[in-house]
DNA sequence: TCGATATATATTGAATTGATATATGCATTC
DNA sequence: GAATGCATATATCAATTCAATATATATCGA
């Protein structure tokens, strides 16, 4: 599922711009796909060559034409195949993490201020996903992916609030024994 | 924090051939950090002619010759640096999270065969994990990732057991409208 | 004996990203 | 009124990364 079936997949909700796409990515996906529109754009036009999406341009005063895309019978196709394929497995590369593995080679003092940005960052996070979560109406999948989102970040927040002092200690050891 | 910062943080705990370094992608790092030979051999020849690292070869029989990759004290300053800077954000990309999204175009069976396949491999992950808490004498930060990984897939095996109906009733409402 | 896996070195075409380019409209602040 | 930041639009590109591929022997289990 690479980021042209995505846009696919898109276009079978509804008819969007490469930037409509993007906000796409940006707010109900951003959890867990991304995409730039150094990908989004070929991935569009590629599409419209292989007959799977169309394109309307509507001109605009001091601006590019819009380009509005359309998915096709043949494109509702090919994205419903896709859907019957193997997930592949997750893609995870966190540098927060990473960095936490080299923690013996950091201050105790910046580890600390590394975990509390990071808390920081779920915090905010977790705000924003409640504040979605009052709208009515909400399809019962967008509740799902929302829910799913907010128990891995609650989680995070919780097992580094419980389990800071493990590297934060460690830290601290590993100066002592560096002195 | 790219493929050649993390080989270089690699090779501050230990000499390591290429494929050794990719043993502990594979092990320690696999949660939450991946790559590939495509990317590590080419790091591993850059940095070696950034002096940051040392190469020394040692002849086998039937193979090609071992190389052994150290750091240089350059390097390990490289490192350092690498550590001050800030974080980028996580990346994250789920096919399994992305289908779930389109759920509405998949059969209620497609649906509970997929969740029930995640749920498995996040059984896997947790068994896998577990095997390896009982080991003495482990490093407070590999507990600390390890615990991280283990409350993670726990959260999501959690959260789907629980919410799993709000996709899989959706199918079956959608496929009720639809006929 | 065969198949799978481990241990080693690599390369390459394709996918993807973040930065960049271009440009107007709108809102906010000073 | 000017400046700044953001939104709305179209794109491209150098650098990074990956999965597949190539090569080849040793070990283990069925």
């Amino acid at each position: 599922m690479d980021i042209r079936t995505l846009c696919l997949g898109i276009l079978t909700m509804r008819d969007a711009t490469g930037y409509e796409i993007k906000k796409v990515f940006e707010d109900e996906l951003s959890h867990f796909y991304e995409a730039s529109f150094g990908s989004i754009y070929p991935a569009l036009n590629r599409m419209t060559e292989d007959g799977w999406i169309a394109c309307k341009a509507e001109a605009q005063d001091g601006r590019p034409d819009k380009k509005i895309y359309s998915i096709t019978s043949a494109g509702r196709m090919a994205f419903m195949d896709a859907l019957q394929k193997k997930p592949r497995k997750d893609r995870i590369r966190s540098e927060f993490l990473a960095m936490m593995m080299f923690s013996d080679l950091m201050a105790p003092s910046r580890i600390a201020s590394l975990i509390d940005e990071r808390l920081a960052a779920l915090d905010a996070h977790l705000k924003e996903v409640e504040v979605c979560s009052d709208e009515a109406a909400t399809p019962n999948v967008v509740r799902f992916l929302r829910g799913f989102g907010q128990a891995m970040y609650q989680a995070e927040h919780d097992y580094l609030e419980e389990n800071r002092h493990l590297v934060e200690a460690q830290a601290l050891m590993a100066r002592a024994a560096a002195d």
